[in-house]
Parts: C-alpha cells; sequence; structure tokens
DNA sequence: ATTTAGCACTCGCTTTATTAGAGTGCTAAC
DNA sequence: GTTAGCACTCTAATAAAGCGAGTGCTAAAT
C-alpha cells in the first residue's frame, strides 16, 4: 500500500518528531543523509501520506506531524530496533540481583527505576489479591471495646482492620474463633472466604460462641476487601517535564485522571494476552488521554499473568526505548516472581 | 509606631491582595467603604508603609503588595476575627461523629477535608511510632525459607516485615522464640526494644533455640522501625490552582519540595508548643519555598502532643479562614483521639 | 499642619504593524 | 518520475503606539 520511499519518510518524521517535538519539513527531511531526492519529491510524497492519514499539519503551511494513525503504523511496522545500552541493563538487573522478599518492595521499585530511565511516568497493577491464599487470620483485642484482625497470604501479602468486639465477650471466645478460623480457612483464596463463612463456619462458631452474630459480622466485614487489587504509581512528576503539558490546565486534566486510579485500574485490567500493547491516543478510550500512549505488559509467573505493569507518556514518546525497556523489566520481574514462587 | 490610618490601609491592602492577587492601587483602596480619605493621603501613607518595610511596588508604578514583613503584621495584629459558615463547621464535624477506629483513617480523613476546604495542601505528621507500645509480635512462616513477621502495637497500628529463615530450623523453635519475645517484651515502646532484646532477651532465646543469631539478627532487623513518624499529604494537585505557580519551573521546584517529604518532616516536627503557628515565606528556611507559607498545629491527647497537622499554600493564603479550620481541625481530632485513647 | 486636587510622568499590557523564516503547492522544465 | 523555481501562506519574533492604572510631587484648600 505505501512505497518503500513514503515509509522512509514516515519513519523518518516520526523518528524527528519524537526527538524533537517539532514538526518536520522538507527541507530537514531533505537533509537526512538516508534521503536521496529532493525536498519537491518529499512534497508530493508527504501531501499522499498526508492524504492517507498518517501526517497532518499544525496549520497550513507548517511541516508535518504524525497523526495517530501514522503512530499505529509506526508502531506497528517501522519500530527501529533498539539496543538498550548496557547501562540501562545494568540498571535494572541491578534490582533483581538484590534479593528482595516483599513483593510489593519488588514491584515498587520496578516501578520507580522503569520511570527513571524513561522519563515518563509508570503505572503497576500488582497481583490480584483475591487469588492468594488465606496463610492465617489473627484477631489481636486492642482494649475492652476494639481489637485488630489481621489476615496473611501465603505471599506474605498483610491487611489489617481494626473491629469492635462485642462487649464484655470473653477473651477466650475470642481466642476460640480465631482457631476455628485459621482451622478451617487457611489456604482458601480470599475471593471465596465470604462464602465459605457462610456456609461451612457459621454453624461452628453458632455452637461455640456468644455473641454469634456480632462477631460473623464482624469478621466478614474485616474479610471484605476494599482493594481488589494495589496499584503502585512512580514517576508523576515526570509529566511536568513534557513539553506537550506546558499548559497547566492540560497538567490537571491528566493529573485528575491519574490520581483517580480508577480509569488506570480499568485500563490495565484489559490487558490480558502475552506480549507488550502499545495504546496510542484515542485508543486508550479516556476522555483528557488524548494526548497520551499507555505502553502495558503483563508479568507473570508460570504462564500465568499475575499483574500488569505500565508506561504513560506523551503520544510522542520513546515508543522504541519504553517497549524494551519495559519488555526487560517485565520478564526480568516475572523470572525474580516465578522463583519467589517457587520456593513454596 | 504605626498609626491607626496607617493599619488600616495595611489591612486592606492584605486582605485585597489577598482576595484578587492584584497588586492595590491608591484608587481601590479610596473605593473602600472604610475609607474616608482621599487617594492621595493614601499615597502618602503607602509611600511611609513601603519605606517602613511592610508593603512593596512589583515595578515602579504599579499598586502596592505586601511584603513578607507585611504579612507578618498582619498575622500577628491584624487578623479579621473569621466566622466559620455553618456548612464549613458541620462538614468537620461529620467526619469526628463517625467511628473510625483506625487512627491512620481519622488522620487521613482529617487531612482531606482540610485540604478540601481549604484548596491548598495539607499534610499531617501522625504520632511518632516509636513511643508507641508492644501489643504483640507474630512470625508467620511463608514457606522453609521466609516468614512474615508482624507488630502490633496499642495504638493498633501494624507493620509487617518479611525475613529469612535460618535453614532446617524447627518450627517449634520459632513459636517458642515468638512466646518468649511476646512475654519479654509486650508493653515495652518501640524505640527501647532493641535494647531490651539485647538486654534482656538475647540470652533467653541463647538458651532456646538453635541458629540464635540469626536469628536474633533476624527480629532486630525486622524491628528496626524505617519511619519514625507516618506522615499524610492531601490535596498536592490543589496547588496546581494557585496564579503563583502557574510557572511551570516555580510549580516543579515546589512539588520536588513536597514529594521529598524530609523537608516537611523536619518543618513539622519543629513545631513544639501548644498552639497554631504561622511560618510565611523565608520563615520556614526551605529553599523554594519562598513563596509559600505554612500553618502547623498541634493535637494531642490530654495535653501530650500527639502529631502536627499543618496547611500548606502560597504566602499569599487566607490566613485567617485556614487559622480557623485548622484550629477547629485540630480540637476536633484532639478530642477524638483522648476518647480513643481513654478506652484502654 | 493636614489633607486634597491636579498634573506630569512611569510602567506594564494590549493591540497593531512589520518582517523574517520556514514551509507549502503548483508548474514547467529536465 | 523528478526537480528547480516561484508565488503564496502562516507563525513567531520584534517594534511601535496607545491605553490605563498608578505614582510622586506641588500647590492650594481646609
Amino acid at each position: 500500500m505505501l512505497s518503500d520511499r513514503q515509509l522512509l519518510i514516515l519513519k523518518i518524521i516520526v523518528d524527528d518528531f519524537i526527538r524533537s517535538g517539532q514538526p518536520v519539513g522538507s527541507r530537514t527531511l531533505s537533509k537526512k543523509e538516508q534521503i536521496t531526492f529532493s525536498s519537491a519529491t518529499i512534497r508530493n510524497e508527504m501531501a499522499d501520506l498526508e492524504e492517507l492519514g498518517f501526517i497532518e499539519k499544525t496549520h497550513i503551511s507548517s511541516g508535518r506531524v504524525p497523526s495517530q494513525k501514522g503512530y499505529r503504523y509506526y508502531v506497528d511496522h517501522l519500530l527501529p530496533p533498539v539496543r538498550l545500552t548496557q547501562k540501562d541493563v545494568q540498571t535494572i538487573q541491578s534490582i533483581f540481583h538484590e534479593q528482595i522478599y516483599e513483593l510489593e518492595k519488588l514491584i515498587q521499585k520496578s516501578a520507580q527505576i522503569l520511570s527513571d530511565l524513561t522519563n515518563y511516568t509508570t503505572v503497576v497493577l500488582g497481583p490480584s489479591v483475591k487469588e492468594h491464599k488465606l496463610k492465617t487470620i489473627q484477631i489481636i483485642p486492642l482494649n475492652a471495646e476494639t481489637a485488630v484482625a489481621i489476615i496473611v497470604t501465603d505471599t506474605g501479602y498483610v491487611e489489617k482492620h481494626v473491629v469492635t468486639l462485642p462487649p464484655s465477650i470473653p477473651p477466650s471466645d475470642v481466642e476460640k474463633m480465631v482457631n476455628i478460623l485459621n482451622e478451617r480457612l487457611t489456604g482458601v483464596p480470599l475471593e471465596d472466604l465470604t462464602d465459605k463463612i457462610q456456609t461451612e463456619v457459621a454453624h461452628v462458631l453458632r455452637e461455640h460462641i456468644q455473641s454469634y452474630d456480632h462477631m460473623l459480622r464482624m469478621i466478614s466485614s474485616s474479610l471484605d476487601l476494599n482493594a481488589p487489587a494495589q496499584m503502585f504509581l512512580s514517576g508523576k512528576m515526570n509529566m511536568l517535564r513534557q513539553p506537550e503539558f506546558s499548559d497547566i490546565d492540560k497538567l490537571r486534566a491528566l493529573f485528575n485522571i491519574i490520581e483517580q486510579e480508577k480509569e488506570f485500574y480499568r485500563l490495565l485490567r484489559k490487558h490480558n494476552q502475552q506480549g507488550i500493547q502499545v495504546k496510542i491516543g484515542t485508543e486508550n478510550d479516556v476522555e483528557g488521554m488524548e494526548n497520551c500512549s499507555l505502553i502495558t505488559a503483563t508479568y507473570s509467573v508460570g504462564g500465568e499473568k499475575l499483574g500488569t505493569i505500565a508506561v504513560l507518556g506523551p503520544t510522542r514518546m520513546e515508543y522504541s526505548r519504553v517497549i524494551s525497556l519495559l519488555n526487560l523489566v517485565a520478564t526480568d520481574l516475572s523470572k525474580a516472581l516465578t522463583m519467589w514462587y517457587q520456593k513454596d
């Protein structure tokens, strides 16, 4: 469909615009060494490319800028192979070489390194806690009225919840209840806990302890997980450096979306297949993200998807570099986690 | 030192500038109903006020703007009494009416409401965890190599730490150790834990369990609290609305300070006496905060300071309103916490 | 001795004009 | 099919002009 020469021109336009942020004109192009023909020819080709929707002008006599379709084509067919610098590779691997035992820390560190290296914003969706299996429940009375309920999963995830105790409940009852819960619920995925309690635990509790229904309500409420999966953000402020957000209003609009987290959650959840996914501008289908691209990758353990890691930047993003970096981080993270999970 | 008329003029200048953000000229002033004399008189008085350093011009023929000294005087002597609206008061009290059992949630909610009502940024320094007393330590093995150590304090604060276990340690040893620790350390303030372990627990452990030194190191490391006190931030993005930060570079400088948190920690720690404290511009002694004011208050339980709550805004801040709101939140928070702590 | 009216003057901001530069599209020649 | 040449368009930068808000000073009024 597109001639080789058109592809060449499109590629150079995108590359140059990503680098400089300035519209690219025929004169600039004709000076590139890869180009052997004149600026007039380029102008003709550019007119065609524009008609086909791959590039556009900012005003009637300006140079050309990639359109969303142009970026799309570039990402799909023209990505230059990138060789990451030795330094980048080392920086990334350094996180995974030191032993980190906490899932969250490892994820946070990955996000941070990625946002530092790219100068964009990184978002990570943690493993869905719902699938983690219960290791133990503890209820620790703080005073006569309140206690803190602690849930620990097999992954080392800890969630706490302060609850009220029924007035004048014997301490032995609390202990009894904890024993019953642990006995029956250890190994059960968190998402099934509520069901399991109703079907298998409720009647046992009823027999053994006072204030049965208060306690049951209490334990149910503390098991009712608020966050289905944790989200980690790193390098939000990097967006301040992007010239496309030098306008305070655009910046505010973007930060509103970022801070809400809701949309990101949705976007990251959507990525289900393996591999890298690039969503450009309106492809994200979020108002206010027209000027942004989101590159997502999944990380997994033994082929099973655990979570998603993504880089958010302007549509004028260093796709090639970001994809390589993201790829490396995602695979290294997967490897690290696989090792980690295998210890069980 | 200053005549009544000068005070009146100074006060109106500050009030008007806080409201409008525009330099205030003699003509504008002469139109205010409180003012009965002519603009020429005002000009004379303003010249004097400028000479004394209370106000300044942005350029040779501009209206006047309060200087830092002017704000200082205003805050110390000219603050108009503010009546909070019924609505504001209700909004604030609504948080404290609903029962919240988690210290952190209560604090976070306070911060959020304060930043919402003021449109500035709120920073809260939580109670120093070091002084909390240990309620219990739990060590929950996850697999052969790792376990999660959980510390619970009498305030319901929970800290977790993933640790490595010595290879092939008998599970009974872990249990024994936890028992010993709880027996000897319950009720001890967290800051004394390390000492106490060395002096009172080490030798007992030595007698009873294998891999004594690995276990000791492990438990020490997990007790070594990283954060001396938690810090909560709310409404960072409100700064985007302040016209003084419409310049991207100033914004970035400010966010750098905010995100670092270090400086804030220092600033909030400094506030030790009771009551409200207002630090204007360079009084904060932080590079990049010349255009900001920080209003701090402490909250306490039974007269003993627990933490600090503060509002950060531009020097052109609604001092009167913020002080009232902050005051209300701080006292209500203190009341709520006092009730909470009394339950023990 | 204050206070005020009047006036000349200073800037900053906005508007308008001008120009330089980059880029385009088209045509005609190669 | 390619390219040189040219007229044309639009932006961005610079300059000039005018407006408006504000000042300081002086001299008259109170």
